[in-house]
DNA sequence: GTCTATACACCGATAGAC
DNA sequence: GTCTATCGGTGTATAGAC
């Protein structure tokens, strides 16, 4: 019993502390840039020497894997949040969507890059850091398929137009709009092509 | 006159010299990674020491730089090539635009990445090296121009749609062509959307 | 169990001999 | 022009102090 509790207190430990070297990864990602994140500078920021991260994540990859799925839990939140009510019409719908992860990626340029980009060298992420990913694609799915986007194909075509405009934004105006500006034009040019109906009922 | 020959010869050798290190640099580049390279790797390839090699290039980002202005100016050629022909249809011409885009992207990962994503950590293209970039963007507007396509807002959304399901195909599914299939819908997508005729005819 | 000190292998880059 | 030697930096493995 007296046991449980001592292990409880330390596993208690152990994540406040992982939290705090993932905190810290997240400011210097910020500060410098996803990739010049060096484990010396991580331990430095918490008063720790580099080789003591190893006590609390395998590798640097570690790092990012766990930088990753909170990115990806974090949207999936988000998502939730935005696709609790229903909505008012299926181009509505549609726009919610895009707006949601269009707004997350460019917010935060270095989660945009471990979430969507390719952008560390021999980094991709473990099974676990990937299911919440995967319910977002789900989530997504579900969403569109309520709205009426029912082909297979039609979301995959509806997600590389979302993508494109959200890459386009970052690496050609970061920080500005003019893609952004682009987005509801996008919305109805895919729900005219996928047939929906231009208010409340749904087609197709 | 003996002395301009001299430093002619020199030029030769110091130019074929300068490929001959771009093209082992390629060679890694496909074989391991584009951001594997090393210069110890490459200059084991041509028979150098790796500080050899700043004598020919100042950076190993220089080498980056001449390997991103070589993609830029093939893809340039590739594109001139393409477009030589009138289209039979401004239809047909955003087709060939699109497919010959998508598939200089996708035959060769290596150079996609180096041309169209940020994956190489602190390079950024020299404005020597970007200028074949801007060629292509200049002449790809005129095309699009000639086959009605006149909105700048309609060109970025153009490209991005291209560049999204590029990108989609390249993360989700190398070497297949799941989002490749879409291709050409995304382009009736985009031509019902800016109104371009059906057939031979151009509007707008 | 945590953390440190040390060390190793590798990287891009520089200095200087030849 | 090419070499060797070396520098400061990286991620990471390990032995041991507390």
């Amino acid at each position: 019993m007296l046991e449980t509790t001592t292990r409880d207190r330390q596993a208690e430990r152990r994540k406040a502390t992982r939290d705090e070297i993932l905190e810290a990864a997240w400011a210097i990602a910020h500060e410098k840039s996803l990739a010049d994140l060096t484990l010396r500078d991580v331990g430095e920021r918490i008063g720790m020497r580099a080789p003591s991260l190893y006590s609390y994540f395998a590798s640097k990859n570690a790092i990012y894997d766990a930088m990753f799925e909170q990115a990806w839990t974090g949207y999936l939140a988000a998502l939730e949040l935005e696709t609790r009510a229903s909505p008012r019409s299926a181009r509505s719908g549609l726009r919610t969507i895009a707006h949601t992860f269009f707004d997350y990626a460019v917010t935060d340029l270095a989660r945009h890059q471990l979430m969507n980009q390719r952008t560390i060298p021999g980094f991709s992420p473990s099974q676990q850091a990937y299911a919440p990913a995967v319910q977002v694609l789900e989530r997504t799915r579900g969403y569109l398929d309520r709205l009426g986007v029912r082909d297979a194909r039609h979301f995959d075509l509806f997600t590389a137009l979302i993508g494109g405009l959200i890459d386009a934004q970052q690496a050609n105006d970061p920080g500005g709009d003019r893609w952004a500006r682009l987005l509801d034009q996008a919305v109805e040019m895919f729900a005219d092509h996928v047939d929906l109906a231009p208010s409340g009922r749904k087609s197709q």
